[in-house]
DNA sequence: CTACCAGGGTAATGTTATAACATACGGCAC
DNA sequence: GTGCCGTATGTTATAACATTACCCTGGTAG
């Protein structure tokens, strides 16, 4: 275990423990590669590849094939434990799965950086938008492409360097 | 050509002149292959998947593969005639290429129909609510994913269907 | 003329996701 | 304990989506 993480650690360990809590109220189980999967992206802090996942999970389950980090995702997104962002093809772990559901996402294309927010307000503008064209909008968190300020100061300095060059 | 189609076709028919007339305005040429695939997807009036453009456009150019879909969507990206759609990964007609751009994007995940609007005013409100996080909205439209009326009615019958059985 | 270059053909490969089938394992009725 | 059942996982193959690399052609600027 890494000795600078015992903040996060402990974090990390404190949900695990609610994801586990979470799924035995609900007569499911968080087995050892569900646990994992979680585990990886709780540590993470970001969005992952599902590629990347299977490629972590191989150190700890040899055997592993996409279908073994495909169903664990599954089962963590029907226990509202991650998100599914479409939106860059990736997966998050939840930072606040026993809170209230998240209904915007903020996702950096660049590092995959991700800022979760509970806003009914906004999210009701949205869905009257979407109602105003005739459509309903589905159960299903917006999510929004944007640049981390790091990742945005970092492309400036590019763009500024190629046009010098 | 569909004998039904008259106003439709002729309404394409000015879209792809107008395409033309912007293409050329800036110097870039809407080759036939380029032109080919935006007729169709002014024709279908919804998002369409990538094979799927490949195999309508190999009735037309019988030897066409990924790449020739390919750089033509890259190319009607650059010119702002059609929208990409990370959120159902597929492609879609700009209906309104000439006009104010888009910033908002509705998107039924069933059936693939899609609304375009301009509105400044929420997508601002998006816009500080990104930067509140430490992040900078990209410059993309924002897609909703969302069921279109007809789509949302036909599940909720689906729903009750499967209840009753 | 020739050197360049945009556009496009072709093959291979990378990436993401699922289908289909087989096996392991725990709990429970008997 | 034995047999059965359901959940979870292993295994193989492939579908679906996207990109890379390389080359060829025809038009045109110098």
């Amino acid at each position: 275990m890494p000795r600078q993480a015992s903040e996060l650690s402990s974090g990390i360990a404190k949900q695990l423990k609610t994801a586990e809590k979470l799924c035995s109220q609900r007569g499911r189980r968080l087995t050892p590669i569900r646990r994992k999967v979680l585990e990886i992206l709780l540590r993470q802090q970001r969005s992952v590849k599902a590629y990347e996942l299977l490629d972590e999970i191989r150190e700890f389950q040899p055997g592993a094939a996409p279908p073994t980090v495909y169903r664990a995702l599954d089962f963590l997104i029907e226990e509202g434990l991650i998100h599914r962002l479409d939106a860059v093809n990736a997966w998050a772990a939840c930072m606040d799965a026993a809170g209230d559901p998240h209904d915007i996402l903020v996702i950096c294309t660049q590092c995959g950086a991700v800022a979760e927010f509970s806003d009914p307000e906004l999210h009701k503008k949205l869905a009257r938008k979407v109602a105003s064209a005739g459509f309903v909008l589905e159960h299903h968190e917006t999510e929004l492409r944007a640049l981390c300020n790091k990742c945005h100061q970092q492309r400036h300095r590019d763009g500024t360097e190629a046009a010098r060059a």
